[in-house]
DNA sequence: CTGAAAGCGCTTACAG
DNA sequence: CTGAAAGCGCTTACAG
């Protein structure tokens, strides 16, 4: 509660200038000569000084913090990109705000307006909605943006992306090598972004005239669908899910309908979060590369990646699609 | 990137002085003539003003951004709380700033130095380590803190947890009820936190002599540990997990090595985090009452509740314990 | 009810 | 290499 050390209080302590003390903590923008830095270093270490980043902010109109906003912040997915992109930009010194837009557009509009107001110095937005180009805004107030994972194709803001289509062709490939001709795919409740991309390309390569099953990303959803299939007889003997939740939910279900995974069911998943390495049965995945993905991004923003191909998953093979790794 | 708005572009505009506008926009501290508000209000919304955050917050000491520390940003049930203490900071108009310390009591310190220099208003600390009382630095700085779920309890800074004695008591009861005499339990790596006096209360209610089986908390540890206890024949016939990745990490450990839960192995987790209702089976839990508990710590910090009583857990029959929805 | 002005703690031309 | 000073955009006593 005792009052905060300031700049003008080490200058005095150091008998010199706040504009020398803010060299030398700063490392710039003016040389100091050694004698000079070295007392001013010893005030501020005996002062316990710490600089008062909002001043600093106000000045230099750079805060230091960056936004992230995710489509879904309880998706594990969407949680590990949270995760690196958190790294990343401890890596550049930034910290990070973040937002949750629970597959909003509204919200997540709302966020980005929040987050330019608190003068965030960058944005990057895991976008609930690719139809709604909000890195426009940001724009305007001359802020960075990137889209990560998902977002609109015409926009000016670019979009790092994993290479789905490749992650796709990996799961179609190795579910054919276990023999299965007819591939079934759970989408997404529409053909929105990256999962419709996947749906597309599976479509394309493995199904041309199949219609695709369809449920949210939820596991809940995912459950109750394989359930009924099940109780139909409409359960397909392989399937590729476009998510891991998906995946768990079908798991799930499969488990309280008595279907044995693989035996009867083939599953590859195409995210290859963490966690998918334990369910019941063990997820063969595409492990998408996350950590890429959010550093690509963070670099895009401080200038330092060109834009760069598109990061491609690697298929790890589990129990799930009938490999047995014992 | 045409230049922002400003207090004094509104002023000039409504033919007014900077404070005037600056109590329409606050309303407050002085009262202002309807005319004049009408004016300013007016010009406000023909430039389009926004308020630059940063200049009222070294103005008024206060940023509107509160710091929420994270053990471990990857576990559900801190993903869980996270999203909840999210919502109630929006609720009083807060924006929150994450950091997650990956169970690391050096990182947890150095967010903690790194958010006060954000000059953050306020700090939720989701403990990594209850032995370290980092919220201190926080009371020094003169800013105020709450730890959620799990802290030191000799600290001046509030803990808010649940009542975790109340969770295992139910969970005790509900599988004697299903006729298991010799309750497992897997505790944490130590007997550290909420965990360690799930520990204690398992033991004193349940099996004083017996030994608790233990993993660290990652869903790996607990699948191998399984595998081992089968293949040695050493698993017990039922079992209480402390959280709810240990108990996806048994679930997966039993389906790998071929042993089927509920009939050869009884399972009730402590945590029930959303996900573990799409488990295979669906995993019984004593639901945590997160939300209430994320409510509460963030009341506290805005001096809205007086330490309340702790919120209790609910029990949830799914399958893995037994009990058959269907 | 309103205005002129100080000041929050920095950074950075500018002059020396 | 160093210092005196302006100014970032607000808020808030203070005087009227």
């Amino acid at each position: 509660m005792n009052k905060p050390i300031t700049l003008a209080d080490v200058a005095r302590r150091a008998g010199t200038s706040t504009a020398v003390v803010s060299y030398v903590i700063n490392d710039g923008p003016r040389p100091v000569a050694a004698a000079t830095r070295e007392r001013v270093l010893a005030a501020a270490a005996e002062l316990g000084y710490r600089p008062n980043r909002i001043a600093r902010a106000l000045r230099s109109r750079t805060t230091g913090v960056v936004g992230l906003i995710l489509a879904n912040a309880l998706n594990p997915y969407f949680g590990a990109l949270a995760e690196h992109v958190e790294q990343a930009l401890a890596e550049h010194d930034r910290l990070m705000l973040i937002g949750n837009a629970g597959y909003s557009a509204e919200r997540q509009r709302h966020l980005v307006e929040r987050f330019l107001a608190a003068q965030v110095d960058a944005l990057v937005i895991v976008s609930a909605d690719a139809d709604d180009d909000v890195a426009r805004h940001a724009e305007r107030a001359g802020v960075p943006a990137v889209y990560l994972h998902n977002g609109p194709v015409a926009g000016r803001a670019p979009v790092v992306a994993a290479d789905n289509e490749h992650a796709v062709r990996e799961a179609v490939a190795h579910l054919r090598a276990h023999g299965h001709h007819d591939l079934a795919f759970l989408a997404g409740p529409d053909d929105a972004g990256p999962v419709g991309l996947r749906r597309r390309t599976w479509q394309d390569s493995a199904a041309p005239g199949a219609v695709a099953l369809r449920s949210t990303y939820s596991r809940a959803d995912a459950d109750a669908l394989t359930r009924r299939l099940i109780a139909g007889g409409a359960m397909p003997r392989a399937l590729i899910t476009a998510t891991d939740e998906q995946a768990v939910g079908v798991l799930a279900g499969a488990c309280a309908a008595g279907l044995a995974v693989p035996a009867d069911l083939a599953v590859i998943s195409l995210d290859g979060t963490p966690g998918s390495a334990h369910t019941a049965p063990a997820l063969t995945v595409t492990r998408q590369p996350v950590a890429a993905m959010a550093r690509q991004a963070v670099g895009l923003l401080f200038g330092q990646a060109a834009p760069a191909p598109a990061p491609r998953a690697t298929l790890i093979t589990r129990r799930s699609c009938g490999c047995d790794p014992r």
